[in-house]
DNA sequence: GTGATATATAAGCGAATGATTATATGATAT
DNA sequence: ATATCATATAATCATTCGCTTATATATCAC
């Protein structure tokens, strides 16, 4: 079952904690990477290598701007995925339960 | 987010290849361990132990019934594993795939 | 009882995973 | 050109994972 084997490679990529908080925040909007490493308390390498298996997939894309690189959702064809992003907290709620309402939008 | 942390511990026991076709093999009915031996052709104490760890993630539940045990979905209240595996091939899909039709109920 | 079948558990092993530190690349500002 | 900031990559490491083999437990048939 080749259909099988891809789904549960897929859905490898959501079953860390800070991926699928990652694609979670990226439900409401783009974030730049230096963002989601303020977001997530873990350290830019670990953010940029998350980034990297997710783009890898297609789950996310990336646009680079300037000195950054902005990553958006690309889940468009992929059902499973938006499925239980659909039932994931958004990015209000996760920001809020890590204090980290106020972000300024260019990083330093 | 204790929340994403826990979604993603559930995603993680459907992003294996054997577990995710487990889990939609039982879509349709409860399974001894003896055919899910049969079909996914991996060893006895493989399967048992992804059951195991199904079971104590509380996502399918046994049922010992003389020397065998079955296993069924437990999952009614898990709306985020609900929804993937509604998107999973059902079990005469991944039966026809594997040539495995012809079970016999009984083991051996 | 003995033997056969079904299942579970334990131990061991190689591969994959997610993190860190250090370094490289690239853009911007002065 | 130099310094600073943003990002990516490489190397390393400890942990987790899924499998196998070997063994234990439990039920059934005789």
């Amino acid at each position: 079952m080749e259909q099988i084997r891809e789904m549960a490679d897929k859905l490898k990529l959501l079953s860390d904690n800070t991926r699928l908080t990652i694609l979670s925040l990226l439900k409401d909007r783009e974030f730049c990477v230096c963002e989601l490493v303020e977001i997530l308390e873990v350290s830019q390498p670990a953010v940029s290598q998350h980034l990297r298996k997710l783009k890898s997939q297609g789950v996310v894309k990336e646009s680079k701007r300037g000195q950054w690189v902005y990553y958006s959702l690309n889940v468009a064809d992929k059902p499973y995925i938006k499925a239980v992003l659909d039932l994931t907290p958004d990015s209000q709620t996760i920001l809020s339960a890590l204090n980290k309402q106020h972000l300024t939008s260019v990083c330093k």
